[in-house]
DNA sequence: TTGTATGCGTTATCAG
DNA sequence: CTGATAACGCATACAA
C-alpha cells in the first residue's frame, strides 16, 4: 500500500473545536440531540459533515459495554439446493442489522460443544452481545448454555420438542410452513386441480410435518375426507433420487393426480424429473433452482425473518416485554410459475 | 431473558489481584511472554485460567488502534448453481481468521458508490482494518478509492485488465484455472480420451480465456495441431440450458467427441444433460451440485485461497514486503469422478 | 442548555 | 524483571 501519513481519524474534540464548543455538547447532538439548542446543534453538525467525523467503533462500545454486534454461525456448506435459504437469511440479517447500527460477525463451528467453547470465546471477551442461531431442538446443549449465562439469542426455527412453545427464555422466529403450503394447495385447487398429493418427509420432523399439516387442512376443507387424502401422500428422505423415486410410485398408485406439492424445492426437483414436468410441482424454499428450472414454490421471506428476529434481540436487550411474546411467526409466501424455461428439459 | 445479576466480567486488575502481581505484567504475559519470568507467568496463567478471563475486545482496540477485523461484503445470493464458492471462501475465511485473532464481520451494497459509501463508514468508525474484494476489474472505483485513501484490502480475482498484473498497490489471491483446466484435460486424455472437447464461456472474460488457454494447452502438448483443437471448442453463455444448447451443437459437428471440459458446474449440468451422461464431463467449481449429481469438477480450494489473503493482509498491515510479491497463484484440485448416484437419471 | 471531571479495560512508557 | 502513570475516544453524572 502506499505509505501515505497516518492520517488520524478526527475525534469529538476536533468537533467541539471547529463547531466551537465542548466537546460535551457533540457527544449531547450525537446521543440526545433534544437536549441541545437548535443553532448549536446545526453548527455541530456542519462541522461533522466537514470533518468527515464519525464516533469511534470501539471507544464508543467500551463506554457503552454494548458490542453492537451479533455473532451467526456459517456452516460449512450450504446443503446442496436448500442451502441458500440461510445464505440469504445471512444477507437480509446484515443489511436490516446495519440500519440498527448493528454489525454481523461469523463465527465457525464443528460440533454443539465446539459451538459453546466460541459462545465462551466471543462472550468473554464482550465482543459480541446476542446470538442468532438457525434452529434448536429440545434439549439443545447450545440454547441451555445461553440461558444459563444469561445470553441474549433468537432462533431461526421453533425449539422443536419443547412442551411449551411460549417459554419466555427461548425467543424465536419462525415461518409457517404449515400456512404456506396450505395456500399453495387452496391456490391449486382453485386453478382447476382435482386431485392435489403431497410428497414430504417422514413424520418426526417438526418442520416436515407442520408442512404436511398445511396440505391436508386445505383437502380437508375442500371437502376430501382424510382416508381419501391419505392415499395422495407419501414420504422421501431429503434429496432428489429418493424424491423421484417416491413420486414415481405415488403417480404410480394415483394416476389421476394431477397436482403435487412437495416439503422442499429438492423433492420438488425430483417430482419433476420423475413426471417430465408433466404435473404442477410446487417447492419449498423457493430457492435459485427453483428459478432456474421455473417450478413454484415456497418462499420463506427471510428478510421478514431477519427483521422480526432484530425486533426481538432489540426488546431483550432493553429488558423489555418483546411484544405480544418472544416469538414471531412469518407467513411464507407462495410464488406461482406457470412454466419455466427449463421445464423443457426435463421431457 | 432470566435476569440474573450483570455479572462483570474479570479485567486484568481481577487476574492480577488473583495472582499477586500488578496488572501491567498480566499484559506482559499476554503481549510480551518472553519479558516475564516463568514462574510469574504460570501463575498468571492459573489466575486467568481461574476467572475465565479474556481481554476485553473493544478496550484492546482502543488502545491499539487496531480493530482486527476485516470486512466482507455479502451478496445478495450466490448466482444459482455456482453461488456455493463465496460461500465457502466465506467460510475459510472466518474459520482461518479466527485463529489469528480476525474476526469477519459483513456488509452490504447494491452498487459500486453504496460500496464505497460502506467503505467510508467502517473506514470512519475505525471499525475494520483489511477489506476482502471477491473481484475487481481494471478501472474498479472500489480498489481506487481503497488505495487513494490507504486501506489494506486484497482481492479473490485477478485485477482483469490492469496491464501490470504486479501493481504493488494491488494485492490479490487467484485460482489458477488454466493450470486447472489442463490438468484435467490431461488426466482425460491418460485415461483414454482421444478427442477431449471443451466448453467455455464466450472470449473476453479473463477467468474464462484462462480456463480455455489451459484446455489447448493440453491438447497442443499431446500433439494435436491448433486447427483440430479449435474445431473442438465452443462457447456459450452461463447457464443450464445454453451450455445444453452449446453441447448438444458440438456434438453434432464432432460426433467423435469422447470427453468435455467446461468452464463451470453449470455449463456441465448442461452437457450431462445434453449427452444423456454417455460422455464424460468435468465442470469447475466442485460445487454442491457435482457432488450430489456425481460429476467430475475442479474444486478452487477456498481454503487455501481464505489462508493466502490472510497472508497477504498481514503483510499489508506490518508493512513488510508480502513475501515474495504481493499475489498468490493457487493450484486448483481436480476432482473425478467415475460416475455418480444421480448420472443415471439423466438418460 | 453547556462545560468539567471521571472511568470503561487495555497497553505503552518509563522509572525502580 | 516489575510496578506506577498516562492515554486511546467516548459518554455520563454532576455542577455551572
Amino acid at each position: 500500500m502506499a505509505g501515505g501519513m497516518p492520517k488520524r481519524l478526527p475525534t469529538v474534540s476536533d468537533v467541539a473545536a471547529l463547531a466551537g464548543v465542548s466537546r460535551q455538547t457533540v457527544s449531547n447532538v450525537l446521543n440526545s440531540p433534544a437536549v441541545v439548542r437548535e443553532g448549536t446543534r446545526e453548527r455541530v453538525h456542519t462541522a461533522i459533515a466537514e470533518l468527515g467525523y464519525r464516533p469511534h467503533t470501539s471507544a464508543r462500545r467500551l463506554r457503552t459495554q454494548r458490542a453492537a454486534t451479533i455473532a451467526v454461525r456459517l456452516d460449512p456448506v450450504g446443503g446442496g439446493i436448500s442451502g441458500a435459504v440461510l445464505d440469504r437469511f445471512l444477507h437480509a440479517l446484515a443489511e436490516r442489522g446495519e440500519e440498527r447500527g448493528l454489525t454481523v460477525m461469523l463465527y465457525t463451528a464443528v460440533d454443539p460443544d465446539d459451538e459453546i467453547r466460541q459462545f465462551r470465546r466471543l462472550v468473554d471477551a464482550a465482543a459480541v452481545d446476542a446470538f442468532v442461531l438457525a434452529s434448536t431442538y429440545h434439549g439443545d446443549p447450545r440454547t441451555e448454555w445461553l440461558i444459563e449465562h444469561d445470553q441474549a439469542f433468537v432462533t431461526f426455527g421453533r425449539p422443536w420438542g419443547i412442551p411449551d412453545l411460549t417459554d419466555p427464555k427461548h425467543f424465536w422466529v419462525d415461518v409457517d410452513g404449515r400456512h404456506g403450503v396450505r395456500e399453495a394447495t387452496e391456490q391449486l385447487l382453485a386453478r382447476g386441480a382435482r386431485s392435489v398429493g403431497f410428497l414430504g418427509w417422514p413424520a418426526g420432523s417438526g418442520t416436515g410435518d407442520e408442512r404436511r399439516a398445511g396440505w391436508a387442512e386445505a383437502l380437508r376443507d375442500a371437502g376430501f375426507d382424510d382416508a381419501r387424502s391419505a392415499a395422495l401422500s407419501i414420504v422421501a428422505e431429503e434429496g432428489v433420487a429418493s424424491g423421484r423415486e417416491a413420486a414415481r410410485a405415488l403417480l404410480e398408485r394415483e394416476p389421476h393426480l394431477d397436482a403435487l406439492v412437495t416439503a422442499s424445492d429438492t423433492l420438488a426437483l425430483g417430482a419433476l424429473i420423475a413426471t417430465g414436468g408433466r404435473v404442477p410441482v410446487v417447492g419449498f424454499d423457493n430457492t435459485p433452482v427453483a428459478e432456474a428450472i421455473g417450478f413454484s414454490s415456497i418462499d420463506q421471506r427471510v428478510d421478514e425473518v431477519a427483521v422480526a428476529a432484530l425486533d426481538l434481540l432489540d426488546a431483550v436487550g432493553r429488558a423489555q416485554s418483546a411484544g405480544p411474546s418472544g416469538h414471531r411467526l412469518i407467513e411464507p409466501r407462495v410464488v406461482m410459475r406457470e412454466s419455466g424455461p427449463l421445464l423443457g428439459l426435463l421431457r
